[in-house]
DNA sequence: CTGACTTATTAAACGCGTTTAATAAGTCAG
DNA sequence: CTGACTTATTAAACGCGTTTAATAAGTCAG
């Protein structure tokens, strides 16, 4: 067990700093006054460390306010460009990654073909290289379609370079930097969630109905669940007719009279029903290229019959790769935002 | 808004005591040094606060260590009879009540008619009645049939003294003692997680089949699931078949041929399956008087033929009566821990 | 039974955030 | 353009947990 024997002060100290970053990036700008009123610390403190990141580049003055009767206030602004993230997608055609800002403001694309069945070193390499140019670049957040806890990657089918790789603490020893990785609906839940500012203890579904059969990201109180054995949102398993589940109604032959879109809305009312019944989530998302918007009320309309009204979540569509970005790059924005100042 | 305005300095004062009893309640008797090794505080402090605790009676000395080479340390044990909680359960036929020590011993046991259906001044004297004969009784516990969130009761359909009260603070500025208030199923989600002691991050799922439709309490992450609308664990809603929901397969007719238990296990294994491939939970628990110990075999067995058998949670029955009780219990434990100390 | 060695406990100095007092820098009426 | 009044900022004193040094209370070999 690594030496976590971290003093309370210390701990205070990075607690502190963390809770400025981010209330300076929310505010957009802010005097040291609303700084301690908004975050319980006294005015001294707020002004040692405000004067530190000053100093260190991580905060500007932006100028000083009108006065109100007396002396004007200083007014400080978050530089945005103090540190950098990088947010990588590994998907089985390509990889895609973004180099963005402290305000989520993209600072650089790039495009690769697929690395996922290369060694891991090619991806220790990309991150190497972009890290050589980029140097501002503190915090890397990764995408994978595959089941992680821990920054371990438990479960990734068709991948053996990555399957039980603890690809977190790989980089971060090789690379020395902040490193988070989370799969991929995970990531589009978080996206979804920062997005709409929605606070804590909300819980919704994001639901993929894809090619190869759906699946979809949960989070219950704010948090991703995950479950026993990465099983979680695996609902194409669900039991929803005398003889058939979720993707086989959503897939299968259905011999007949019906209008093919029919069996979908059912089947997917069904499980909105089901979700309904045990999380009561406050929103259930669809993918925007898989489901015409027409399709939601009627959707709504169908799971009312098998639940009252009045406990169905908002169903909302989306646009999935949106998300997942935004998600990413929250999660790097968490590593940024709790590092210790220089 | 309440004044709020909680120095840093009393919140660590209150954080320290309250780790220092639960150290202590769960060693049960413990050295200064070994609270300091388990709980990151150093000796001094450490020190300073059980010798207050002595003075107040709330710990007291049980002997010397034998030497281990040097001076002998003293060993000190919670006095478990320093503070009391009183656990209360209002359900439709009967009031239960049981005043318990912080280790779970109960010191007395109540009966009486239920209560529901009176004004909420008979359970605040029944509670000040019990407070003046034990003074000793700092916190209360109260289980519902309904929706709580926060104190609040939301939803206890059939009792109108009850519905939108908020019970926890209609007690507090009546009685000036902690109150908790949570539904039933809850309470006994929060025992059977106390009892088999299940670490945070477990998610698990307490089945009640019930005369009159079941319901369910659910744990993800270690958090109760209380949903949008309080909805959360309604799930006779569930669709299970072309034309029957959960409660419908329970107890509906089938026309005939197959045995009584037959579809009631199949019904109860796709809730096994659908609950599975949603949250995949560590434990689904059902009541002992419910269901037989054979027909959990049946269930596991039947549940695999629509999921994968190794991502299936462990089924398991319990004692529900005593779940509610000791989830009541911990709660109001949980109370006792986080007070200040005389 | 003494002195070298352990280990527990107490006492003094320190660090750091908070509280409170003092100072700086404005506004505005007359 | 001065003085009463605001409001922001800085400086000094304080509180409390930690660190480090000193002391108390044991063990054990010879």
């Amino acid at each position: 067990m690594a030496s976590d024997k971290r003093l309370p002060s210390q701990q205070l100290k990075s607690e502190i700093i963390r809770s400025i970053r981010t209330a300076l990036l929310e505010l957009g700008r802010a005097t040291k006054a609303e700084l301690c009123q908004r975050l319980q610390y006294s005015f001294p403190t707020i002004s040692k460390f405000l004067m530190q990141m000053e100093e260190a580049g991580e905060v500007t003055i932006s100028g000083l306010d009108e006065s109100s009767g007396g002396r004007r206030a200083i007014r400080y602004a978050y530089n945005p460009n103090y540190r950098l993230g990088m947010a990588i997608f590994l998907e089985k055609n390509e990889t895609n990654y973004t180099i963005y800002n402290c305000i989520g403001e993209v600072i650089k694309e790039g495009n690769l073909p697929s690395i996922l069945e290369e060694d891991v070193s090619t991806l220790v390499s990309l991150i190497e290289d972009e890290k050589k140019t980029n140097p501002k670049i503190q915090s890397v957040a990764i995408g994978v379609p595959g089941a992680v806890k821990h920054g371990k990657i438990f479960l990734i089918p068709g991948y053996e370079k990555y399957q039980n790789l603890n690809l977190k603490r790989c980089i971060e020893d090789q690379l020395s930097i902040p490193t988070i990785v989370e799969n991929d609906m995970n990531a589009a839940v978080i996206g979804y969630m920062t997005q709409k500012n929605l606070k804590e203890n909300i819980s919704l579904m994001y639901l993929y109905l894809g090619k190869n059969g759906p699946g979809a990201g949960i989070a219950v109180n704010g948090e991703i669940v995950r479950g026993k054995t990465f099983f979680s949102g695996e609902v194409q398993f669900i039991p929803q007719y005398d003889n058939r589940n979720f993707i086989e109604a959503l897939t299968g032959d259905h011999g007949g009279s019906s209008m093919q879109s029919d069996y979908k809305v059912d089947a997917i009312s069904r499980l909105v029903a089901t979700i309904t019944s045990i999380l009561n989530p406050h929103y259930i998302i669809f993918c925007e290229d898989e489901l015409a918007p027409a399709l939601l009320n009627q959707i709504a309309e169908c799971s009312a019959t098998y639940v009252p009204k009045e406990h169905l979540p908002e169903l909302a569509v989306s646009d999935l790769k949106c998300d997942y970005l935004i998600g990413l790059q929250s999660l790097g924005l968490g590593l940024l935002v709790s590092q210790q100042i220089d």
